[in-house]
DNA sequence: GTAATATATGAGCAACCATTCAAATATCGA
DNA sequence: TCGATATTTGAATGGTTGCTCATATATTAC
């Protein structure tokens, strides 16, 4: 893996590496912040909170918006609830989705705007 | 591919579906959205990103604070610089990297937030 | 019961990704 | 010039992922 424990730069003495290395997030944090970024890290997953962030739809309503097959969306839809980033509500025959965190909703319009002007 | 259409519930007309889909973010934005988040979506991109925050470093500083191979990092801030999340500073034999955008400081910091208390 | 509808899931596959290893480039000091 | 340091890059590789296809489960209507 051939890791170095610092250049001669930085005064000779590693100490300005290790006030960096301190105010690090650990690495369970970068983890888990990883996680939550990957989960809108596709553009269908993308699309999918977009549409669920008007309304509750179900699994077929989701596929025919998006124009794609409802298996490749209910594999999505299963990642998602994994990430507890959906909750599902059985009514009959059909399955309903909604957004369950606020917090993801509030950091996809952050990105939304992030990306609409530039 | 197998797209229906629609499905029998919403009335059994589509005009719910249709006013969905016309709030939904086009394909564009969806994929920029997408690609943004997948630069964030990485453990050793996050803990770059945070050890930036702090202060400019070059690459041998970056690879000593997160105990990670010099080619590893060179590939992830290829990455990075590709999606213009840093900017690299040439000096002598050293090249700095900081971070270039102020928007993906905040994404990164709501991330954070949302991930600390949970 | 059967047929139709709605959703979920497992296998398979092609594409992508993060890292390692080896090698190339560039700069500085002697 | 040579050797050491700093960074970049290409190939190779093991792992992940998003989709399709086929199939399974569940519910409703008949």
């Amino acid at each position: 893996m051939e890791i170095e424990n610092g250049c001669e730069w930085s005064g000779g003495d590693d100490g300005q590496v290790q006030e960096v290395q301190e105010r690090l997030v650990d690495g369970v944090t970068a983890a888990r912040l990883a996680r939550t970024f990957k989960a809108l890290s596709d553009p269908t997953r993308v699309r999918i909170i977009s549409a669920l962030s008007h309304r509750e739809l179900c699994v077929h309503e989701l596929a025919a918006c998006l124009g794609m097959s409802q298996s490749a969306i209910s594999h999505q839809l299963r990642t998602l609830r994994e990430m507890r980033l959906v909750r599902r509500r059985k009514e009959g025959r059909h399955v309903f989705y909604t957004l369950d965190d606020d917090h993801i909703h509030d950091l996809f319009h952050q990105g939304l705007e992030h990306v609409e002007h530039e």
